[in-house]
DNA sequence: ACCATTTGGTTGATAAAATCAACTATATCA
DNA sequence: TGATATAGTTGATTTTATCAACCAAATGGT
């Protein structure tokens, strides 16, 4: 029996219940997409010339794996690639008109169920709470 | 291009980087467990009498996913399970003395990535953040 | 300019994780 | 008692993640 709750605890517990609230969000906006594709709509969205290298330093994860999802938001018409001149190993990554809608309604799904989790928490506490996220990221880079 | 970082985003860095870092911690001390691995011999941990089904209730995964879980865990003989008397159907997940044993060792290796993590936090910090994830959570709920 | 090394990206193969559906046995409750 | 719900198991399948090999372009010495 285990008497202090670790932070790693709190955290699977919380991100668990995102998933499914998110994923409860984004089904009932029948947007069709699952959480890594929607992480990597928001990198795009982000970086202005966005390679798919981009993503994979920002999200850590294996580039087959991105590269993988980065050929499904394409064949679903959603992004598009087009050469990088700088660099022509690497392709540009950009929203498709349709790509910006569905980004759209899912920035407001998402704005949903961002109020629904902040309920009674003042802005002070969500801030200091990006804050310590933040540097706990940090703290673990490298 | 949107402006605001939503939490989610944030919350989705910080979970990648403790999944990579824990798991070079747990790599590192050899324990030869994934992250569900861990977190179900913590819930066997803080819960006396834990039942498959409690593992379900806390985790929300499907309860064949952790029937699998289970039964892996009995087979490297960290836990055994003993039938329950109450309930007949159930089974009391407890812990072997080398299940014991590892999830000290596992202890202490998350206490050390906990102290990386924390670094240049306060104390006071620290207590805030984690209140603030268990109000996400509970909002989250239902 | 040349060669070695690194980097961005793609692909095939495979492993690990998650989900769905069906089924057994026990419990619960009207 | 009979209908329904619950705990757990298993088979089949899908989704995600990882590894390794590879190509082409870039970089960096010498």
């Amino acid at each position: 029996m285990n008497t202090v709750k670790p932070i790693a605890n709190t955290l699977f517990t919380l991100m668990q219940n995102y998933r499914v609230t998110i994923r409860k969000a984004i089904n009932a906006n029948e947007l069709g997409l699952n959480a890594m594709h929607v992480h990597c709509l928001h990198i795009i969205a982000d970086n202005k010339s966005c390679t798919a290298n981009d993503i994979v330093n920002q999200t850590q994860r294996d580039k087959a794996q991105i590269a993988r999802l980065v050929k499904e938001l394409i064949s679903l018409e959603l992004i598009n690639k087009r050469g990088c001149e700088e660099d022509k190993r690497s392709y540009i990554l950009s929203f498709t008109v349709q790509g910006d809608e569905l980004f759209n309604k899912l920035l407001s799904a998402e704005q949903q169920v961002n109020e629904l989790m902040c309920q009674n928490l003042t802005p002070q506490q969500i801030q200091a709470f990006s804050n310590v996220a933040s540097i706990m990221s940090k703290n673990m880079q490298t």
